[in-house]
DNA sequence: CGACCACTTGACGTTGACGTCAACGTAAAG
DNA sequence: CTTTACGTTGACGTCAACGTCAAGTGGTCG
């Protein structure tokens, strides 16, 4: 029923990050963990945080694009014009996504074309060997 | 005929980037334009090269491992240990290109929910509205 | 010939994203 | 009650990836 919380040592080792990371995090702003006393006491809200954190690290994009990102999803629905103004910084995260997508699909295909270039040059290789084979022990 | 050649200025204007980082990107070895005395003469391969480094770039690879990547598709033939270690590299990065893709898929997927709900939340917004201008009018 | 480019090499500065170390609190366990 | 483990706040260090001068070189145009 209750939900459940981490602290500090537990949220960076399920991440495989240092503790020193998420201190850097709350610092810019990015999660805001509950503090009991001193210490952190973190949530699901700041477990979902650092997971789509480190998801837009490993696509390259700046911790304060990230932040923007992130703040996307708990905005209230408020007013009409922050909607449609959220829905403007979402067509713009969108563009960047897709373009990241392309890059990736092709560089995939790219390196698909090199393999098959390398299995062509590996099977010549073994088809020449034995008449080099035959030659040598002359 | 002649295969086009690029100043510094010429190609990384054509690349959205400054001399510096062209410059630097030779310092690590990224790229290795000819010397025509002092000047440097960028040919074919080091356009081509350019444009690798910089899908990599927005990929959010390091510079380190961008230089792994192209240096990958200009090694020779050579021998079969090198093939297969080639082969091996490929499947690596692969590898991580394919956890770049889950991770946009994933992200697109997240931001196209939003934005269903920004809409819905938006249009709720516009069916409300009349009924309170017609009571603030009252 | 001189002025004006575009290009060059250092060398130091900057920024983001942390690493690392010192010094200190606190709560349970032996 | 001390040790041990885990937590905290600074503060400085570091590394990659450039930015930003300063000062010089080489070709071309008028």
């Amino acid at each position: 029923m209750a939900s459940p919380t981490w602290t500090i040592a537990q949220i960076a080792r399920e991440f495989g990050v240092s503790h020193r990371t998420v201190r850097y995090y709350e610092d810019k702003g990015l999660i805001t963990p509950e503090r009991r006393g001193t210490a952190r006491v973190f949530h699901p809200r700041d477990h979902v945080r650092l997971a789509l954190i480190l998801r837009g690290k490993r696509l390259g994009f700046p911790l304060d694009e990230i932040r923007r990102i992130v703040d996307m999803y708990d905005e209230q629905p408020g007013e009409a014009g922050q909607l449609t103004y959220l829905l403007g910084q979402i067509d713009d995260r969108r563009a960047e996504l897709e373009e990241r997508r392309r890059d990736v699909e092709a560089a995939l295909a790219e390196l698909e074309e090199l393999e098959r270039r390398c299995h062509d040059d590996l099977r010549r290789l073994r088809a020449d060997a034995p008449r080099e084979r035959a030659r040598d022990s002359r």
